[in-house]
DNA sequence: AGCGTTTCTGCAATCGTTTGCAGTCTATCG
DNA sequence: CGATAGACTGCAAACGATTGCAGAAACGCT
């Protein structure tokens, strides 16, 4: 069908050896050979088979970026830049769909190995160290956003312990003493780490941490409407919710609908990664941004230094990407000890607005 | 490295054919050493080697779909789709970004037939037609949203003729008379149709065409924000916007924050495509949804048919996913002859709280 | 028992490359 | 001028599977 290398030699009089000799360019073959036989291919419009050279060399020129989802923002971006970087390298990017579940990671890390990609970048479950560990021995692999705790694999992380400080003491300066947080499963390192950040945070500032405001679960809305809804109903509830689940998000902002729970008036809201519509959200959502495009182009930085430089351990196996804040308009200073509801008499007004929209 | 077939032969103590004959199941081996080579094969842990398959077969087990972007709420949830149908028939999903630039596809394109996928699903650009039907030659392609007019590919499409027409209709109903509309780029199917569903719910209305009204433009934030400024500074300005242009949402969001336009109270805006947080955003926003998920569960069958049943013509060319209404809380009945804006007094405390939220 | 089928198996070629090895040719040097 | 190194080139064997063809074994039939 397509116009093979034997062809090209044909058409140049050479044997094929030479042919692929002179358009792989090792310097291996005369200046004037080389040069015809580029021509010639091109004329001819050859295109090299990656897969009969694959079976040779054992490369696919494939790279595989596993991620959970692409509902969330993070892993988009992530995409984007891995795929764009890998194109301008001449690889293909392959990018799997996990769902977060160890099964599904499983069988796909498996067929991704069978095609023989030539690298893999991927946000663990952390339920498949032990395969995860076997594979990076016969491809290069790099964790991202994640650790998987049971292997020792390259890993690059969102500064998470800071990023959960800075929120939390951003809400703090604010005057927040009350702050709720609901963070994601306390099996996953980003859970574990959000939560010391924020412990930490306090500590600082002196206020005791109190555990009735803690509230951990796993990646979904739901989750995030069912903790808010257990901090909201508490006796004294917060004054400030930390949203440090990313998934979450959506559910703690239906339970504040519901209830015509005014932000940043009756309740100030933080949240942990960026969606690009908490810009125009009404109050602007603001948050820790987790530094995703960082993340991405480090990882990549990562892989590819394996690939070429081999495969083996090189010291560092932890990089950090620093997180920041971004200040937007959905938490407010509080007054001292006054609670959160009398603070300007604007809140009545943007209650009524509220509740036109309430009835979702 | 891995166990290969030969060492299944080997164990078993067969040739290699028929080790091959036996584990991809064709009837040609007996019962006994059938089932005896399944059980070595496993034991082994033998995994076929796609890629060397694939140098004889000339297939893959690799299907691309490739997309503008992740951005777009539509696509995720088509990839989501296409992803989880296939890998369900043992094939990899090839998830391509092409950021709507015709090199861009192109360049894709190419490095995806090298790769001798067995498939393709494409949101076309529109400026790669011939090389898309000369492609079409060798590997199935289903185009999906966008037609590209320079081919005869089977494409399935929304049904934006009839999603227009009935947003259009409903903001008429509500007694819109002057209702803006926000449309993608004219030379592309998309563009085109949403607009004459428009305008055919116009005439059915009686309602004489306005071009002043009708703004098409690229699919970018940037744009929504420019239309919606032009449409607002009109000396009569709409009473109504429909954006059927999905990019363009975010830009007119932010005009209507900057300029505290109060939605619905002041302007009803209605959206074409949902996004996860529409269902959240104060006021929930009304859209025109069009069906992303059937629409690629429309293309994947498609897809597979021609696959399996043979590249070649048959009959259908173009399939229609239906859209429908989705009612929110963006779009309002407005009072026969009366201005917008003295509608109910709560137009001005709605006003004050966009105020609160403005300076983004 | 002899013969024709049917059923199974193995040999070897093939897919399109890459690459070790050996051979050819030219140029250089003594 | 002959020897020899050096620069190119071609042959053929891989890579790991699939598959046409032919031979072998087993079976049924007369």
């Amino acid at each position: 069908m397509s116009v093979t290398l034997k062809d090209v030699a044909q058409a140049a009089r050479v044997s094929v050896s030479t042919a692929s000799r002179a358009l792989t360019g090792t310097g291996l073959t005369s200046e004037r050979t080389q040069q015809r036989l580029v021509r010639i291919a091109r004329e001819l419009g050859y295109r090299p088979n990656p897969i009969a050279r694959g079976l040779k060399t054992g490369q696919s020129r494939l790279v595989a970026l596993l991620v959970h989802n692409l509902t969330n923002a993070s892993f988009q971006v992530m995409a984007e830049v891995v795929q764009a970087r890998l194109k301008a390298l001449g690889y293909q990017m392959l990018l799997c769909i996990g769902g977060d579940d160890p099964q599904q990671e499983s069988d796909t890390l498996t067929t991704l190995v069978d095609h023989r990609i030539d690298g893999l970048i991927v946000v663990p479950t952390g339920k498949n160290g032990p395969q995860l560990k076997a594979l990076s021995k016969d491809v290069p692999i790099v964790c991202l956003v994640r650790r998987d705790d049971a292997t020792d694999l390259e890993t690059v992380l969102a500064d998470d312990p800071q990023g959960a400080y800075l929120g939390t003491r951003h809400l703090i300066e604010l005057g927040h003493k009350r702050i709720g947080l609901i963070v994601g499963r306390q099996d996953t390192t980003s859970g574990r780490e959000r939560l010391s950040g924020y412990v930490r945070a306090l500590r600082e500032a002196g206020i005791a941490r109190d555990d009735t405001l803690i509230h951990a679960g796993h990646f979904e809305p739901e989750t995030g409407a069912t903790c808010a809804r257990k901090l909201l109903d508490l006796p004294r509830p917060p004054s400030a919710i930390f949203v440090a689940n990313h998934e979450a998000t959506l559910g703690v902002l239906r339970v504040t609908a519901e209830r015509n729970i005014a932000i940043p008036d009756d309740l100030s809201l933080l949240c942990y990664e960026d969606m690009p519509w908490f810009e125009w959200h009404r109050p602007a959502i603001s948050i820790v941004d987790n530094g995703a495009r960082d993340l991405a182009n480090l990882a990549v930085d990562r892989l590819l230094h394996r690939m070429d430089k081999g495969n083996g351990n090189d010291g560092v196996r932890e990089y950090r990407v620093g997180a920041r804040l971004i200040k937007r308009d959905s938490c407010r200073q509080i007054d001292a000890q006054v609670p959160a509801k009398s603070a300007k008499s604007k809140s009545s007004s943007s209650k009524s607005s509220a509740a036109k929209s309430a009835k979702v």
